[in-house]
DNA sequence: AAAGTGACGACAGTTTCTGTCGTCATGCAC
DNA sequence: GTGCATGACGACAGAAACTGTCGTCACTTT
């Protein structure tokens, strides 16, 4: 694979993340990526598609919630599919550290976030269609996403707030909270 | 304000819109917008921040909806003042072919998604802000404004698909629809 | 040993976006 | 009416993001 050092991809994003802590997404360039990770501006794009990208490149969160829908017990319903699937997935999939640093870049920067949004979003629709492959109709798995996604927001939020509740009772409790909301 | 031909914001619009849907997004540049608006490339930079800025003019979401929470009735429930909100705000601002075109040509093109996006979570945090306003705490705010959007989305969904039935009432069925998905 | 492959550098070129300055029509003061 | 401010505009110049293309070089395959 790699002919010089190996693991130019991790290089790049390492690179990535420091300069852009340093001096800030606009204020870096993307030949500085480069040069810090030992290369051309013109091998990074090899690697990423654009300048965004290089704080996107795993796939991890569709990786563990799809097989882990899939692999729900039969006849459930779509909703407890999905918090069963965020409930079995592991919370953290890379350093604790590299995800704080990297979603308090992407938070300060608007092109960064509307990058991280539209991946969402992305990963929302597969859900919904992981769960109309499970035999729900379209309208319901649109719902559940919102519902769970919602819910699945809730209990992150008081997760990092310090709430070291198991994880599983924390989407419990978000979802009672939201059903509590809808019912007025 | 205008010298010359008057609206030049309006014409900026009007020439980006013809000009991607012939000949797509990527494929036309800031200087053709320009030219065919009677102006210089530098010149759209002066009404509009960036390329994709010039669909996303309009607040107009934001005016309807704020107001209309502020008027709510004192001591209604979170969820219920945003459904008032939503219910009583007009479904069109702008002529309907222009949304149907401008959403069209949205949907195609992912960096103009991305920019969309963005731009709902933005109108989303002034909702919670709004709500907080009016005394509600934060995280009841956050709930219900997800399950809004949810509502207000599986309502705007059932319309478009040809639902005639008055607005409000779409509003409320979808209600239902999310506590029953909710309660499961 | 010869051929194939994959990552890379080295250009050249287009497009987006910004900074700066001069111009010119309109409005207001005097 | 003359002089002066203002605001939209054109005309550059230039940085940075991105793309196309070609040659090179290490490594692998046969």
């Amino acid at each position: 694979m790699a002919r010089w050092e190996g693991n130019t991809r991790g290089r790049l994003e390492r690179a990535a993340l420091d300069l852009f802590r340093e001096q800030g997404y606009d204020r870096t360039t993307v030949a500085q990526i480069a040069q810090r990770a030992g290369l051309t501006e013109r091998s990074f794009y090899r690697w990423f598609a654009d300048k965004r990208e290089v704080l996107f490149g795993g796939d991890d969160l569709e990786a563990c919630y799809l097989p882990a829908i899939q692999a729900a017990p039969e006849g459930l319903g779509a909703l407890p599919t999905l918090l069963t699937a965020f409930a079995a997935t592991p919370q953290v999939l890379r350093p604790r550290e590299f995800l704080i640093e990297r979603a308090t870049v992407i938070a300060a920067t608007p092109p960064l976030r509307e990058r991280e949004l539209i991946k969402m979003v992305t990963l929302a629709e597969k859900l919904v269609a992981a769960l109309i492959d499970r035999g729900h109709d379209e309208q319901t798995a649109h719902l559940a996403t919102d519902i769970g996604t919602a819910i699945l927001r809730l209990a992150t939020t008081r997760w990092i707030l310090g709430d070291d509740t198991d994880f599983t009772t924390l989407l419990a409790t978000a979802h009672q909270d939201l059903r509590t909301v809808a019912a007025t």
